[in-house]
DNA sequence: AGTATTTCGATATTTTTATAGCGATTAAGG
DNA sequence: CCTTAATCGCTATAAAAATATCGAAATACT
């Protein structure tokens, strides 16, 4: 199995989103050109990217929808589905067990776990709630694979440790801790102090760039006044 | 003003989350080498990073923790606080009204909206939330610049078009909708499906790898076995 | 004081990723 | 049936990013 390059991968499902869309209205070919339009990336990219999901297309036609869907699905594993636990069932934990979304894309949130005992229990969005003291045990009885991890900060560590111990091989990692593991450990972070810091610097960016254009404008002004004098 | 890469510019909180510790610790001077040893980033790569944000090294000590925090949090304009407004305060926009990390992060979620009677007029998490029809208004009134998008999908692309209109520069979109919008506007998006993919794919690969090696110390111990008969 | 050692930071190289160019392919229209 | 036009997908080039190299600077130790 070739590995896929991360940006790649990171593209595959906003395509996916656009297919959906274009099967849903009843489209069933699409071309690599259109896409591109679609993403703002380049056309030459999209099609590197289709190809790297093993699908072929057809010349004057582009690709057909559901051809191409099923070849991003397969290559992304969303098909058949994975189980998940979710530790730490707080804010961002239960609108993340609530969320069907991420059923269509193969992973499939079983249960949640948390040390809080009022939380511990509970039905969450029709998810169960675990105690804490159950995940071990639980994680390598169903053989769950996939740690979602949404405790505080300052419990990430820790937390990740305990899943590693119980067979997790890939956590989600939504927190901002930096998590030290083993090699094979697979950590996807979701991190969302980077977003927030390019969106802040972007805007920066922007908000110079635009008053050195005002100051252009008004010096252009001033001259244009001073030509008048 | 220069434009940092977006890779650096992610790459940034991840230093800056270690840098806190480090303060916390009162710990006060710190080398690019041991950075890059925790984040896994190259060591040179971290020179360069750090180099960006403009600030300068003592040659055989490092670089004192204090003036890097402040040189990354200047870089991000994170020192100075800007207003956002959140539109769509269900499950994910309520967990982020409640998160008070991102005021630490420049980022002051001043109020919510929604177009639910029922939730417009409440407080979620000490953060007002209004009715949708005062967007335009408010968001003019108090020069709000940031809009969060965390409405369902499909009220994405028509939600992001009013904010532009009243007034929004930058869209921190939570949505997994691809925004068709002005060419200025700024878009940063929270891809929770990308960061999936990268899980999921990873994990396949890793999976079929750990059976080949299965496989191949199967054929060994068989080679093994036959070679004893 | 002098030397060894560590780290910075500038420059060079390599690798990866993105873009461009172009022939091959194929559906559609005359 | 043949031409036309659009698109694929391969190969080549360009750009960007990551990594390596190395001299200069500064601390700590002899
Ligand atoms: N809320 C957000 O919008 C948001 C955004 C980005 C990142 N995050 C990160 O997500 C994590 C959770 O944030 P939150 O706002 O949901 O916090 P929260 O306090 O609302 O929820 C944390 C939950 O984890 C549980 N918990 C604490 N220690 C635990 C442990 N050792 N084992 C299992 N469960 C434990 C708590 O009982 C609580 O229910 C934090 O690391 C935060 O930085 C949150
Ligand atoms: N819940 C998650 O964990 C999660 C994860 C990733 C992405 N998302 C995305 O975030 C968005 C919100 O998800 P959610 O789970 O919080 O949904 P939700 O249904 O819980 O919340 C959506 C909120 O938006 C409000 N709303 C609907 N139309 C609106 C409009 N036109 N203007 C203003 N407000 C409007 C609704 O009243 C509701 O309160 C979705 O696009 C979803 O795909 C959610």
């Amino acid at each position: 199995m070739i590995s896929i390059p991360v940006l790649t991968l990171k593209r595959l499902p906003q395509y996916l989103e656009l297919l959906y869309g274009f099967e849903h209205e009843g489209q069933d070919t699409i071309s690599a050109t259109r896409l591109a339009e679609l993403t703002g990336v380049h056309m030459t990219q999209v099609r590197k990217d289709i190809a790297l999901t093993g699908v072929v297309g057809i010349p004057k036609v582009g690709h057909k929808v559901r051809d191409l869907i099923e070849s991003i699905e397969s290559c992304l594993n969303w098909k058949d589905h994975s189980s998940a636990f979710l530790v730490g069932v707080g804010r961002l934990g239960s609108s993340l067990l609530g969320y069907s979304e991420f059923k269509r894309k193969g992973l499939n949130i079983v249960a949640g776990f948390d040390t809080d005992p009022s939380v511990a229990g509970s039905l969450v969005d029709g998810v169960i709630v675990h105690p804490m003291d159950k995940f071990a045990n639980l994680c390598r009885r169903m053989k769950v694979h996939i740690g979602i991890l949404t405790v505080p900060a300052d419990q990430a560590q820790a937390t990740a440790e305990l899943m590693v111990e119980s067979g997790i091989l890939a956590i989600w990692n939504f927190t901002p801790t930096l998590l030290q593991l083993d090699e094979g450990i697979i950590v996807e972070d979701v991190d969302m102090s980077a977003s927030l810091a390019v969106l802040s610097r972007r805007l920066s960016e922007k908000y110079e760039q635009d008053s050195q254009q005002d100051n252009k404008s008004k010096n252009k002004k001033n001259t244009i006044d001073q030509e008048k004098q």
